[in-house]
DNA sequence: CCCTTTGACGAAACAAGTTTTCAATTGAAA
DNA sequence: TTTCAATTGAAAACTTGTTTCGTCAAAGGG
């Protein structure tokens, strides 16, 4: 975690943004944090720690963090964003459980080589995707007698 | 066009939901319109037809629409639903150009067969999927000399 | 050391999209 | 025709996220 902070720290300076001890709170709690957060469920978990920080400051600092390239926006949920943190994990599909809500990651070379020859096929340069499949988790789907 | 209008009110109908005027309007409407739209540019495009529909009525019909399955949210923008009708397409998925924002429906067997395989090796029963990539399409991509 | 400058802070106001409330109305079954 | 639940549209409420604004604090120059 200490690694990710501190990888922060350096985008705020080259940035020339400063470092306030609320961005390292709010950033501590995000790479501690190893599952999908809302940006609301967020500002609770950082009240905890430091029920000085306002939510504004958890929305600006998470568009630092998005601009980082260390979190990522996933909009699993119509109407409000959800969130990861990316450090180490490198790119990756959802599997999204309808069920329980469950979320697991799915990385693929081999979809990610159909996908990139998809699009460029049809003339497209592609950037970046989101690929999200909903089903039934192991857990929640009907058991094979 | 009438053929999707009157599974639309078939649907109604089975459950047991009435079969208003401003209903009629709103569905021809949307299965009128072959391309992506939001909420309220649906209301738009319906007002021009009939002013007297309210914006509220266009939310609601429009849940009925999604609720049979003919209509489909896609959530390309964060904060405003985008929506298609899906009746005669089938599934497919998007190819959305970061400069100039065209969208492209992409339907590719063998990626379908990609997504589910990998979906079920990891022991998830796949009921739907959502795959948008993003990059530059054929007009905005720099051109190769 | 003090002063100035430049973000940064948090509360509150604002904005956009969508949903809920409510009283009046209407479609369709009996 | 009668009845009654479903439907309607205006307005208000709600939700998520952004902007404004007065205040504050750290960094750097004089």
């Amino acid at each position: 975690m200490q690694r990710e902070v501190e990888q922060f720290c350096d985008f705020l300076r080259k940035k020339g943004l400063k470092l306030t001890p609320q961005r390292l709170r709010i950033a501590e709690t995000v790479f501690v944090t190893h599952r999908h957060f809302t940006a609301d469920q967020l500002y609770e978990l950082v009240k905890k720690v430091e029920p000085l920080v306002g939510k504004v400051t958890v929305y600006r600092t998470l568009e630092h963090l998005v601009d980082s390239g260390m979190v990522e926006e996933l909009s699993i949920n119509k109407g409000v964003s959800t969130y990861e943190h990316v450090a180490g994990h490198g790119h990756h599909d959802h599997l999204i459980c309808v069920h329980c809500g469950k979320i697991v990651e799915l990385s693929s070379e081999r979809l990610e080589k159909v996908k990139n020859e998809e699009a460029e096929g049809r003339g497209f340069q592609v950037l970046s995707h989101s690929l999200k499949i909903y089903g039934l988790c192991p857990d929640c789907r009907p058991k094979s007698t």
